[in-house]
This record gives structure tokens, C-alpha cells and sequence, in this order.
DNA sequence: AAGACGTGGTT
DNA sequence: TAACCAAGTCT
């Protein structure tokens, strides 16, 4: 058997082109450190994975290292005040994620003695893991033989078989095709490798076949535009919603905020006050919906895309006494604004009213400092 | 099972 | 610029 021959293994050619290509990111080991048996702090894999969730790799490097330096450990996470995980989420998106991590440090830290399960079951078990992240878990921190299909993995696996059958109905049969391709030795370095090939190599657009280790075993270039693959159902049209918010200051700019419901859109986040709009609803757009009387000012619309609809935000401001606002809710200085949970949308709406909102302030810490979505 | 759920960068 | 996309999960 030739040397050639060994190599010819796809599995053995993605490992070795991990050691030589991988990407150095601040919650991974390099393979030379893997090894020599040292793996990564599950805490640090997992953290990584949920904010990675649909979310880029540049977006997350800000978020991970605020994170892990305001909390080390999960049992820091766990013994943290809510209020404080969701501004230091806010801006990353997808906020029942940030909800859920919490929940998930509690549950780690409060009924498993502060470690987290270490096969792909257990961590199932986990609120906000799901398929893809106990996988990833399993096999990154504790060395499981487990199958892990991501977005990254779909598409080298879809072009790599020519695979017609679109997603999601063919995840199943993906995931069985990944679990085949997965070795006992090196899982979690060849889990990574995988979605780095994805990421560097196999990517959307103009994919670098010259490049792939894989370039001789794939189908797609020879058969088939690569670009084809992987085939998704078709999206459906983004409605346009409509809404009015309100940016209420008193006399040394300090704004009216309010907390949002735990659950739904951007729950668990404060918000200026505005109308009912949600995915399936229209709000109010005039200045007769605010939530108080006062001479409200038209400052114009901002537009904010969601996942699955439009929101064109008319913005009024006013300058009040602390005395005409009602409901609940609390009166921020300006100057501690920018550390409120407050989802972009918000703090776009806010900047409309006032431009000279989220200013840098003069003395930041150095994580401060790291930490500018 | 299909829809809800954010955001910012790239093409 | 409008469309598409990025390491998915929950209900």
C-alpha cells in the first residue's frame, strides 16, 4: 500500500490539512496542544458554540472575550444577575440565546457540581443545545466520536455527494453521511476542520476547489457547478411592519427606558417606549400612540430588518419633566446609555432622536475597550 | 413542521 | 442595492 493510497482517505486528507490550515480562534486548541492531550475548557466550547450560532466568527470575538473575563467559569455565569448577561449580550442577536446560557449556567453549575455532562446526550438535555451544539461539545471537549452537521458541514457534504435532495429534509441523511466520514482518533479536531474547510475553502460563493483536499474525491466540480449545493427550500417574502417609538428626555438628556416581556421578540431587553408592533402586527405610527402626552417631535424613520420581517420606525422625541412620564419604567443617564441592554434597534431609534447618543465616553476599561459591536 | 427569532457584513 | 448569508434552537 502506497503512501498515496493511505492519503487517499478524505477523512485522513481533512486531518491533515487541519494542521496545516486551522484557524486560530480564542476558544480553540491547536492541534499540536490536541495532541498532546490537552482540550479545550467545555465552559469555553460551549460559550463559543451558542454565541456562534447563526452568527459570524468576527461578530463573536468581542462578545467571548468580555464574557470570559467578566466570567470565568460557569459557576461565575451561573451566579450572575440576569440583567447584566443580557447587556453584555446586547447587539448579538437572538436574545432567547442569552436567556437560555443563563438558564444552562444555572442548571451546570446548580445540579451537576459545576461540569458539564460529556456525551452528546446529556448535553441535549441542556437549554439551547440542540443537535448541532451538543455534537460539537461532545466532540471538541470530551473526545466523542460524534457526528457534527452545521451549516459549514452541509455544504461540503452536500457538494462533496452532488446532493439534489434540498434542505432541511436532507439533514438526516447528511448527518449519516458525516458520522461515517468521523474517525474515533481526533473527532473533535476533524469536527473543526470540517467547518473550517466550509468557512476558508467550500465557501457560498466562488469556492476554492484548487485548494480543497478534498478537490479529487468531490463531485460537485466535475458533475456540477459547486455553487449549486447545498439546495434550500425557497424563502418566503419579508413583510413590511410599521411602528412609532418615543425617546423621552428630561432636562440633563437622561432617557425613559423600559423593560420588555421575558419572552418573544427581543424579550428580556429594555426598549424605549413604542407601539405594539410584532412580526404578524402593525403598531401605531403617530404621535397619538406615545405613551404619554407631550410635544412630540417627528424625527423621522428608521428601518431595521428582522429575520422574517421589515420595521420602518417612525421617531418622535420629547423633553419632559420626570413628572409626565407613566407606566413603568426609569429615567437613564446619557452617559450610561450605551451599557443598557439595548438591542441595535433600539439604539438605532435612540440615535435618530439624538445623535449625540452612544458617543465613546473618555475613560473605558480595557475590555471595554475590546468589546465595541 | 413550519415559523419565530437579530444583526452586520458581503456581493 | 436588494439579496444573501453566519458554527441553530425552540415551539
Amino acid at each position: 500500500m502506497t503512501k498515496a493510497h493511505i492519503a487517499a482517505d478524505p477523512t485522513s486528507r481533512i486531518l491533515g490539512w487541519y494542521d496545516r490550515h486551522h484557524r486560530d480562534l480564542p476558544w480553540r486548541i491547536s492541534p499540536p496542544m490536541a495532541a498532546r492531550g490537552e482540550r479545550a475548557d467545555p465552559y469555553r466550547v460551549w460559550l463559543s458554540e451558542v454565541m456562534l450560532q447563526q452568527t459570524t466568527v468576527q461578530a463573536v470575538k468581542s462578545y467571548f472575550a468580555l464574557f470570559t473575563a467578566k466570567w470565568p467559569t460557569v459557576t461565575d455565569l451561573a451566579e450572575a444577575e440576569t440583567e447584566e448577561v443580557m447587556k453584555a449580550w446586547a447587539g448579538l442577536g437572538y436574545y432567547a440565546r442569552a436567556r437560555n446560557l443563563k438558564k444552562c449556567a444555572e442548571t451546570v453549575a446548580f445540579t451537576h457540581g459545576g461540569r458539564f455532562p460529556d456525551t452528546e446526550d446529556g448535553l441535549k438535555q441542556l437549554p439551547g443545545v440542540g443537535d448541532y451544539t451538543a455534537a460539537a461539545i461532545a466532540a471538541i471537549a470530551f473526545d466523542r466520536q460524534a457526528a457534527v452537521l452545521d451549516g459549514n458541514v452541509e455544504r461540503v457534504i452536500s457538494r462533496l455527494h452532488a446532493i439534489d435532495a434540498p434542505l432541511p429534509g436532507s439533514k438526516g441523511m447528511m448527518r449519516g453521511l458525516v458520522a461515517a466520514m468521523t474517525p474515533a482518533r481526533r473527532p473533535g479536531d476533524f469536527a473543526q476542520a470540517m467547518m473550517d474547510l466550509g468557512a476558508t475553502i467550500c465557501t457560498p460563493k466562488r469556492p476554492a476547489c484548487v485548494l480543497c483536499p478534498l478537490n479529487d474525491a468531490c463531485v460537485a466540480p466535475v458533475s456540477d457547478d459547486p455553487q449549486r449545493f447545498p439546495v434550500k427550500a425557497a424563502k418566503k417574502e419579508k413583510p413590511v411592519r410599521l411602528g412609532a417609538a418615543f425617546v423621552a428626555t428630561d432636562e440633563t438628556g437622561a432617557v425613559f427606558l423600559r423593560k420588555r416581556p421575558g419572552h418573544g421578540l427581543l424579550g428580556g431587553m429594555t426598549e424605549i417606549p413604542n407601539t405594539d408592533w410584532t412580526a404578524r402586527q402593525d403598531g401605531a405610527t403617530g404621535a397619538d400612540a406615545a405613551p404619554f402626552a407631550a410635544a412630540w417631535q417627528n424625527c423621522g424613520t428608521v428601518v431595521h430588518v428582522f429575520t422574517h420581517f421589515e420595521l420602518r420606525l417612525t421617531v418622535f422625541r420629547s423633553t419632559v419633566s420626570r413628572t409626565a412620564a407613566t407606566g413603568p419604567g426609569w429615567w437613564e443617564p446619557e452617559e450610561t446609555l450605551d451599557g443598557e441592554a439595548l438591542p441595535s434597534v433600539m439604539k438605532k431609534a435612540i440615535k435618530q432622536a439624538m445623535p449625540e447618543a452612544f458617543r465613546p465616553r473618555p475613560r473605558t476599561t480595557e475590555i471595554e475597550k475590546a468589546h465595541t459591536p
